[in-house]
DNA sequence: GATTATGTTTGGAATTATTCTAATTACAGC
DNA sequence: GCTGTAATTAGAATAATTCCAAACATAATC
């Protein structure tokens, strides 16, 4: 697994602000959540990540996913109290829970809409971050 | 802890209708989560169960919420892995999570935007719920 | 370049919210 | 009042995640 040198730059410039070190364990990581984004648990990275580095434990994909996430490198994603999932797109987006597959799907949202949705808060109220979640079917469960 | 009657009578017509049973309970808990709108979890509502019925137990408190939501009197509230909240708000409405005070707050939803949010899926994707968390600083919580 | 300090990884134990299980209890219909 | 079914209960089990202390790797200092 490659990670690409821009995503490496990220990485590293990420990294560097937050007084954290670049490790292989921590590239590794980043480079197989940006290689197939379909929202893996922490054990399913796990199982991923041993496929080329056989000797990574458990703690540490969870230690790497909490740096990546503390740096804003990825979101965590939840749906009910299910294993918390990660996901590297950076733009603004919610997430589509298929309740037949399980599939998670990104949902792009505009500035406009997400400023529609700042704009219902009670006065005095200031949000960082909205979480939008749906769920239903995608377009391949219909039934 | 007194249920009053038009809760009542939802309450028993809802658990009627999915071949339920109105046990003292499920009333009980049901009327402390009317009582008092404050987003508890299942452990806090033990504790504020055990006041009036010092021999419910947690297994209990859980059983009874879990009819509850199956049976829409109440709303499941989960932000990020913390534990579930429960909230017997029916409207439509958003959560917003204040960090400082922990403070968990509803914010009313326009079926408007709800529209608007549904419009932004892909073509073939029908969602039956969509699920809105903000969190940030409340009005009371200004740095 | 060796030494020291600091950060990271590792495996396993601990934690925490929740669910499961099997036994008892309560209730509805006859 | 009996009988069958549903609900409650206490405690054990589970599952995701975090904690811990030791080993390891890297960066900084001499």
């Amino acid at each position: 697994m490659r990670l690409e040198p821009q995503y490496k730059e990220l990485l590293n410039t990420a990294l560097e602000l937050s007084g954290q070190r670049a490790t292989k364990q921590r590239e590794h990581i980043y480079a197989l959540l940006l290689q197939k984004r379909n929202h893996p648990t922490a054990e399913e990275v796990y199982v991923r990540a041993k496929e080329d580095m056989p000797t990574i434990s458990l703690a540490t994909v969870y230690n790497c996913l909490e740096t990546l996430a503390e740096t804003k490198l990825i979101r965590q994603v939840n749906f009910e109290r299910e294993p918390t999932r990660y996901c590297p797109n950076l733009t603004k987006h919610a997430h589509f829970y298929c309740r037949e597959s399980g599939e998670i799907v990104d949902v792009d949202l505009s500035d406009e809409l997400l400023d529609e949705l700042m704009k219902v808060l009670p006065a005095g109220f200031t949000a960082k971050h909205i979480e939008i979640s749906y769920d239903g079917a995608c377009n391949d469960c219909h039934d």
